[in-house]
DNA sequence: TTGACAAATGACTAACTGGTCATTAGTATA
DNA sequence: TATACTAATGACCAGTTAGTCATTTGTCAA
């Protein structure tokens, strides 16, 4: 395990048990074994540490919705997007601590506009969830349904974040599952209308495009750190894909599929579903 | 305004805007305009003055809640219930605010028991409510329910505490009205269970009982706060009324009424509508 | 074995913290 | 005016922090 990480799991422990602040940079060290100038080496600054797990996290997070949402069967679409979220958040059990414990803390702006940012991914997520699910039905009331899975999500994450009960999942992911459809299919007064989030919508900065100059030094930097493999081998004819296409778009689903899993490549490949979708060859 | 008063409401402005932590008692001085030692003629420590804080505004709350679920009519009960919580987290957006930067910070064994304590009466207020409202329909899915209703309260308070647009209070108090109705009378596949509660009860320490000798000396010290009055007047005779019963029930309610509504009231009377319930003459 | 380079150290700095207390300013009474 | 009292001050203390950098240690190839 490279320095780097050995700093990232230690830190992200005593995050969760003591809070951001309250965490020196001396404890982290301490805990690691290694000196505090050798922290320094990995990284520039206390707040780069936090950036770094948060980024670290939530790039898988998203991309996991993200995938359920685009490739689970309708019939079972809401029960895997609450599974396995619910299971992610149980699997990264520390970090959801942390970000319970600073939730929109101020104490960095960077990191304000880092959590909106991932906050907007997943909202569209779940929005293109529920068009799919309930079309023209909910044409009015979609905001405000989003709006209450999210607060499921929220509800009942703290519930086994801060009791260590053990937690029937699946029997949670089915017990959300119905209050949505109920949601869904009888609500007739919703709250949150479009004009409503477009009033919002200021506090939101321009998104990141998804641009072939941004995803090629990512690739790169991942194929640096992985030994040969099929993932690898994928890897590296996905870039030559984006440089110059040239594949079927069957060829590249699946060279997509064989990359996904790698917990380092969830965020790579999540990119890359977005960006092929978006330059279609039409 | 008393310097203490001064000193609670520029520590909020300071506190929603930074956190607690970020926030050093020379800058709440500064901003005061007094010197740091000022300060600690008021209050003890910068926890004391937290602590204060959360007391202050959260007897409020909970005295508000319990009132409205005591007295409404059941036809209104629940647009009541979050037409007043909503109208409190407006009122007190500032004081919403630290409660959710500092949620459940680890910075204080005390704290963290007092926020606890009021948790649990907030949750006893709404699943009394509950019961009157759905009897036994929801004998099953009643602590989902509550879940639920709590989960509304945080969702959707998040919109406007982060966000500064007007909303239409009364609007989103009868949408949650509709949401919580469906739920209540569909749902079929309840997550949190009985058994469940009890497991998580293990964290809950014991709650402060309603004793004469609690309320007795914070009449006393409120009755010197407040000028004549018709409240101060009743709460003489609520006073004495703890000390030798004689009034008929009628009474000892229009009494409390009268300085129900008195900000620094709410809770003396929420203690007292409580110790008289316990002690009727039977 | 030597020399050159990179990795790691931890004493140190400058800034800031909550809290104290000898001193001073202000005020009411005699 | 003189006295006695309280209210208020801010320099100061001891402690902690993030971050730096001259120095040491480890590891290669020659």
């Amino acid at each position: 395990m490279s320095k780097k990480q050995l700093i990232m799991e230690t830190a992200l422990e005593l995050f969760a048990k003591q809070g951001f602040e309250a965490t020196s940079v001396q404890q982290i060290t301490d805990h690691c074994g290694i000196s505090k100038g050798a922290f320094y080496l990995s990284f520039k600054s206390k707040d780069e540490l936090i950036l770094a797990l948060i980024d670290h996290f939530m790039m898988q997070i998203t991309a996991d919705i993200d995938y359920i949402v685009r490739n689970a069967k309708n019939e079972d679409l809401l029960f895997q997007f609450y599974y396995s979220i619910y299971q992610s958040f149980y699997k990264h059990s520390d970090f959801a601590k942390v970000l319970m414990k600073e939730q929109s803390h101020t104490f960095n702006e960077e990191l304000i506009l880092k959590m909106q940012h991932y906050d907007k991914l997943i909202s569209e997520a779940i929005l293109s969830m529920i068009e799919r699910l309930y079309g023209n039905a909910v044409k009015e009331t979609k905001y405000d349904l989003m709006y209450g899975i999210k607060g499921f999500m929220n509800t009942y994450s703290q519930l086994f974040v801060f009791y260590n009960v053990p937690l029937d999942l699946k029997r949670l992911a089915e017990s959300l599952v119905e209050k949505t459809n109920l949601l869904a299919r009888h609500t007739t007064v919703p709250f949150v209308t479009e004009d409503l989030v477009e009033m919002i919508k200021f506090n939101q900065p321009g998104d990141l495009t998804t641009a072939k100059e941004q995803i090629l030094p990512l690739i790169e930097s991942k194929m640096e750190e992985m030994k040969d493999s099929i993932e690898k081998e994928s890897l590296m004819l996905l870039k030559g894909e984006l440089l110059e296409p040239m594949f079927p778009p069957a060829v590249v689903k699946g060279l997509i599929e064989n990359i996904r899993r790698h917990p380092h490549c969830k965020w790579v490949s999540y990119l890359l579903i977005r960006y092929f979708e978006l330059h279609k060859k039409s």
